[in-house]
DNA sequence: CGTACTATTGAGCGCTCTCAAAACCAGTGG
DNA sequence: CCACTGGTTTTGAGAGCGCTCAATAGTACG
């Protein structure tokens, strides 16, 4: 129906380096005209550091955040003191989605390494996608895509072993590094051991085993925060995730 | 902005019992016109019976479902034949959100019991939805909350125990059928031991000797699948969910 | 009334948690 | 440079929750 000049994420990505559009998880076919007008009701924060917080559990809703760089994790803060981890963001991954509907964030969001992170206010950003019919339409697969995500950590929270859990968070870094364009075998982790585990649902202990077997069986090497993968397939087939699924990308 | 005759989700059942409209889980503030707008472009079935398919795994996504009466669960067939249950849908829950972002069901959709079914054509959908902002802002509130049950279920599968999980599994069941007017202590599960497991991610035994054990406790009284709770908060307290998330309603 | 399915109950085992301690690391200050 | 300190990670040993296997009981349906 908009027949004007479309260009893809990938062109947008490299007329417009460093503006946040290009850092979006909205790998959408927008006119540059559109792409100019989203971009303008994005804020560039100052780096924020790690355990600062873009929001905490209990706050208004106001905006949605882009991880440009570095890494943030979201949690929801349980009664005595616990917590439960509920996702990592890499650059280029959206957070806040979950608090649209009570207009108040449920979880915390805490900043794992010096970030940078964009800001779109929501209610400024609702009123442009009302005008946008992509953009419209990208917000409605980002808001899917999330509920896919998280229909595949129930099945590995409710199935799987902790060994497969961990090779299906390993391989899920991979890709989402390897995503954009970072090595998939050799990185860097920001969360702890507890995290992972946290995450994972699992204990710190039963985290550290495996990756001291998964380098005993060489998979990987590993030394503290530092992985190595060497065996991607086997962490794959390990991970019982049929590749079909991560591999297949959208040509919007 | 918008601001003709809105009327509220509950008139709207009031004035319009048997439309479709009454059953979706949008409780929106839509305009009498609007509503008839909506209306016109849903899609009712004729019964669904026991075990037939809403669609399949792999399906090309054409329509969101919403159930106005009878139950249906979502599964994700795994290799080697076994699945896992995504969730359960009762009356006036929608089905299929997480098709829109692939444009393709990645889970099945199975009937319960005897049930009537709406069909949402999605491409028509979102085109209503874009002249109608109310009901775009609607679209995303439901995308977020399904974020947000998502994110519940996260948590009760990563820290919960058994104990835990099934509770948790009768108090939503309690409140999502009395938000239907059906009674929060009298009810008949549509699906099986077996799928009540593999939704919490416990094997068949495990619930029943739960569910033995609650009665003998005095926390419900169950033959089969028909269960009546004898002592909603203790349940409650025992899912360790602090009511304030779930009791909260919003006015729309 | 027999068949197939579902649910319940029992016994034993294994995966993962818990508890505990040691090793390692980063930062600080003497 | 080294000792000290607080944190994280690793490693070990033991226990328990929930799974598996197996048998019985109950239910639906022809």
């Amino acid at each position: 129906m908009n027949q004007r000049k479309v260009i893809s994420f990938e062109n947008i990505r490299v007329a417009c380096k460093s503006c946040t559009l290009s850092q979006l998880c909205l790998p959408m076919g927008l006119c540059a005209e559109d792409v100019e007008r989203l971009d303008s009701i994005v804020k560039r924060s100052r780096p924020l550091h790690r355990g600062d917080h873009l929001f905490r559990g209990g706050e208004r809703f106001r905006s949605l955040y882009v991880v440009k760089t570095g890494s943030v994790k979201t949690y929801a803060p349980s009664e005595e003191g616990g917590e439960q981890v509920l996702g990592f963001h890499l650059p280029g991954e959206i957070i806040g989605l979950d608090a649209i509907d009570q207009s108040c964030h449920a979880c915390s969001a805490k900043v794992l390494e010096t970030s940078a992170i964009c800001e779109i206010p929501f209610q400024r950003f609702e009123e442009l996608a009302a005008s946008i019919p992509s953009l419209q339409h990208q917000m409605y697969r980002l808001l899917s895509k999330e509920i896919s995500q998280d229909t595949d950590m129930l099945l590995l929270l409710g199935k799987k072993n902790a060994e497969e859990r961990l090779a299906a968070f390993l391989v899920s870094m991979s890709k989402r590094l390897s995503k954009r364009g970072l090595s998939a075998t050799d990185f860097y982790l920001s969360m702890s051991r507890h995290e992972i585990g946290n995450y994972l649902g699992l204990a710190v202990e039963t985290v550290s085993r495996l990756f001291t077997r998964f380098q005993d069986e060489g998979l990987l090497k590993v030394d503290r925060k530092h992985v190595q993968v060497r065996n991607l397939t086997a962490l794959e087939n390990m991970a019982g995730t049929p590749p079909s699924a991560t591999h297949q990308q959208h040509s919007n």
